[in-house]
DNA sequence: TTGCTCCTCACGTCACGTGAGGTGGC
DNA sequence: TTGCTCCTCACGTCACGTGAGGTGGC
């Protein structure tokens, strides 16, 4: 696609991931980048001139974005959709692409954006509160444990201490 | 199954609720109550006479506990199951309903519940981190979303603005 | 007896997992 | 040319959703 030669192999396609490379990296299966893209909700930004997938670093951030709402927000695929649909119009028009657009479009695209952004926080927020609560749950239950090894004179492991200290 | 004939309907299986009463009471659909009886995750512990299922309070909470557990750790099903094992064996120990059990088994269930907890604890902290990250960052992202609105000269309405303070 | 709720199949769906069989690229 | 990776079907799975058709309980 260049003009010019690149240097040799490893940089042939110099800042473009093959999908096991991103599949390693973001810590996905194949499958599950496949399947993003019959979607067209990750789609590779380029491919060989055999058909395979060539995904670029920006490629990359986006699918470790949607894991990222997945796994921690616990967001469908659309909802993830729309979420990253609405942050890429955002950017588009904080970079000017489209100059022509119409000021009450404009208005309602960076409403939208912000308005998606605080009901996130809210529910981010929410979580936040339950995990800590689940989490004082958690530790009122390890006291109880203590207590009833230390009356059956029971030595607990490390294995029973938690890591993370608060 | 009771000796003495209750008052009236509404007390004839006192304490007892219908399916459809779980569902709405724990947000949960029929479908998905009849499943956890299958899997014998959650089993009613009764059934009228006709052989519709009869939940008690006791299997109203661990409805509760399941959705909770998947819900905001993201567990799955047999996960699950292991987690709540694990506590109703060791509430039976603490209980004594088993006094024949010997003194290794004693140990080996209190130091499994109690490890079981505090990996569970490390879970829960890594998630609350990750969690307080991603708020951080939007809302970074609802600052520049506010200047960008504010050099546009765009007004941005309430619900542009996150409920829970903090 | 009339509604409302309950029951059991059973097919559909979402987000993939897992081979089957075949081609691409260094 | 040999491996390794990639490709597209396509069936399987988990945790249910959603009717279809029929029985139970106040």
């Amino acid at each position: 696609l260049s003009e010019s030669d690149p240097p040799a192999g490893a940089l042939r396609d110099a800042g473009l991931y093959r999908i096991g490379e991103v599949a390693e990296a973001v810590h996905v299966s194949t499958r599950t980048l496949r399947y993003y893209d019959q979607l067209g909700l990750v789609e590779p930004s380029s491919h060989s001139q055999g058909g395979s997938r060539r995904y670029s670093q920006g490629d990359l951030q986006r699918v470790f974005r949607v894991r990222e709402l997945q796994a921690v927000m616990g967001f469908n695929l659309e909802e993830i959709r729309t979420i990253l649909d609405a942050e890429a119009r955002l950017a588009e028009l904080q970079q000017e692409y489209r100059g022509g657009v119409s000021p009450a479009r404009k208005q309602a695209i960076v409403v939208e954006v912000a308005s998606l952004n605080a009901t996130t926080q809210d529910k981010v927020a929410a979580k936040i509160l339950i995990l800590e609560e689940f989490l004082a749950d958690l530790q009122a239950a390890a006291k109880r444990y203590r207590a009833f090894a230390a009356q059956n004179h029971i030595p607990l492991p490390e294995s029973c201490t938690p890591q993370k200290v608060n």
